[in-house]
RNA sequence: GCGGGCGUAGUUCAAUGGUAGAACUCCAGCCUUCCAAGCUGGCCACGUGGGUUCGAUUCCCAUCGCCCGCUCCA
């Protein structure tokens, strides 16, 4: 199959999948009545369900099965500064021209400044000064400077004026470092432990794509699990564990730093992606190469999903080191730094020779990596009193994006052929049970026999205080069948004429079609089996 | 953002310068003893705004949206 018939093919699966999902009340578009909005999209009443599943299994995971993460739900509009400190505001807020010939895009200071020119104010934005041309292709043909500042700008209060600006967050994480030391305060916990949040983002993006893939209001699942810089670790411990293929990374460690840490998220991310239904051969993990890394990040991999588009990112696990909160601590004026007793119990230890050996070691490594050796001395003599910055390892997955890729990874066409020889397309959504919107169908065999209703309406609703059912009485038995096979409902409970006799019911599968036949008293034994085991 | 393609029921498709048909879905009813069966009836569409025209779903322009390629993705 060469390259165009593969596009081809996969643009047929997407629109086939963007069809269903619209059919079944997966997603609309947004604002559809409207003519829609581009780069916004609602979940219907089966999508918001799979939605919520995800989410309850993400923070099942995370937080609850955790004692050492807690959660946190923050507003999305915040304090300003806080987007200064992030560098969210500055880094985004350059104003761009885009050269009409070669289609490349530069930002317009830096293309003034190697000229020696300084870019023009005007009443509506900036100009560029003349003899400015295209960096790449030479060409006198660059557009206008425009803002790019792709957070979403609002306004507190109802006056509309630059001091009352703010924005709508465009990541979950920075609320968890603002409010890091009131957690720290209030927890018992002490570091290492971590801070989950999920909630809503918005990002103004260029050009969203692919379906709900790049939105530009989307939800995040994120982690900051905070740390002890290796410098601690090894003061404590003696040495930093070293990462190797061998390393055994079921159970966190005291000796773990920084690189360890970071791979025991990869793996715990991956084992959670392989729970929720994705199979272990879909997932990519990428591990971006160093001149890739954007300049706070020691290390950061992508879980990437073959998409029927392309393969594309649903998580990244960044090694962030100390930046978000040493930049809060700057910029707010506030101490972010945490009291370790163990570690200064540990350091009161050392005898001075030691002390001083392990000053010089940490000032020799900041120094090669062209750090300040006055930071470095400062940085050890507050390990010594117990006193430093966490570090950060921060696994961010996307909601919507992973609600894709379940979607995408559960579209299935199969052909079946009747008793009659007659062939047919089922179209099937095998999803995992945990996170299928619907678990359980329950359906009476025909309509027209009031007291096999009775009977599946006194199964349903006991069922309905357990899982999400649904009940469908209508038509033929076999169409009822594949309408929950589009939704994806693992179960379909059948009551018919047998039931009347003895109160069996069968219990029909999604994936095998296969049936079995059980007691009213089994039946939910066996569901939970099937569903929650 | 640039270039190309496309917008007709929920879905998949037709037709037409004189305001649109079908199949499936869906709804109601009948029937139905296990995989989109049958019968009867019903709901539902020319993305939006201009222009040309006696008259536009059809031609033109703009806009919005979707898809593909490039670009972008802190």
């Amino acid at each position: 199959m060469d390259k165009q018939e593969t596009t081809a093919g996969n643009t047929a699966t997407m629109e086939a999948i963007v069809s269903l999902c619209k059919r079944r009340g997966f997603i609309y578009q947004s604002s559809e009545l409207y003519g829609g909005l581009n780069g916004f999209w609602d979940y219907g009443p089966l999508g918001c369900e799979l939605k919520r599943n995800v989410r309850d299994s993400w923070w099942r995971t995370m937080v609850r099965c955790r004692e050492d993460v807690e959660g946190l739900d923050a507003t999305i509009i915040m304090h300003p500064d806080i987007w200064k400190a992030s560098g969210h505001a500055d880094g985004f807020a350059d104003p761009m021209v885009d050269c009409k010939v070669c289609r490349r895009r530069f930002r317009a200071d830096q293309l003034c400044e190697e000229l020696g020119l300084a870019l023009e104010r005007t009443e509506t934005g900036f100009a560029l000064p003349e003899g400015v041309r295209c960096a790449h292709c030479g060409a006198n043909a660059l557009t206008e400077p425009r803002a790019f500042n792709l957070m979403f700008k609002t306004f507190v209060g109802p006056i509309e004026e630059e001091r009352a600006a703010t924005y709508l967050r465009p990541e979950t994480a920075q609320a968890i470092f603002v409010q890091f030391k009131n957690i720290l305060d209030t927890t018992r916990q002490s570091v290492p432990f971590g801070v989950a949040q999920m909630g809503k983002s918005f990002r103004n993006e260029i050009n969203p794509r692919n379906f709900t893939f790049r939105s530009r209001e989307f939800e995040q699942m994120e982690l900051e699990y905070f740390i002890r810089p290796d410098e601690a670790v090894e003061l404590l411990c003696g040495s930093v564990a070293e990462l190797t293929p061998e390393t055994d990374l079921s159970e966190p460690r005291e000796d773990w730093g920084w690189e360890v840490w970071h791979k025991y998220w990869v793996e715990q991310r991956k084992i959670w992606y392989q729970d929720v239904g994705l199979p272990a051969e879909s997932l990519v993990e990428y591990w971006q190469p160093r001149d890739e890394l954007a300049h706070y990040a020691r290390a950061c991999v992508d879980i990437q999903y073959a998409f029927p588009f392309g393969v594309q990112e649903l998580e990244g696990i960044a090694a962030r080191g100390a930046f978000d909160l040493t930049q809060h601590q700057i910029h707010s004026g506030k101490s972010q730094e945490v009291f370790d007793e163990p570690l200064k119990l540990a350091a009161a230890k050392l005898d001075d020779a030691a002390r001083d050996a392990f000053r010089e070691r940490t000032v020799a490594a900041w120094t090669a990596q062209g750090r300040d050796p006055e930071a470095a001395r400062a940085f050890v003599n507050h390990l010594f009193e117990g006193k430093y910055i966490p570090h950060v390892v921060e696994p961010s997955a996307g909601v919507d994006r992973l609600a894709l890729a379940l979607i995408c990874n559960a579209y299935c066409e199969e052909k079946i052929v009747d008793d009659k020889g007659k062939e047919d397309t089922r179209t099937v959504m095998r999803f995992h049970p945990a996170i299928a919107p619907i678990k359980v169908a329950v359906l009476p065999l025909v309509r027209n026999k009031p007291e096999l209703v009775a009977c599946a309406r006194e199964i349903f609703t006991g069922l309905q205080r357990r899982w999400n059912c649904f009940w469908d009485a209508s038509g033929a038995i076999g169409r009822r069948y594949r309408r929950q096979d589009e939704a994806g409902t693992p179960f379909c409970v059948t009551v018919d004429f047998q039931t009347l006799e003895d109160g069996t019911v069968t219990v029909r599968d999604r994936d095998t079609m296969q049936q079995e036949r059980l007691t009213p008293a089994d039946l939910k034994e066996r569901l939970t089996e099937l569903i929650d085991g």
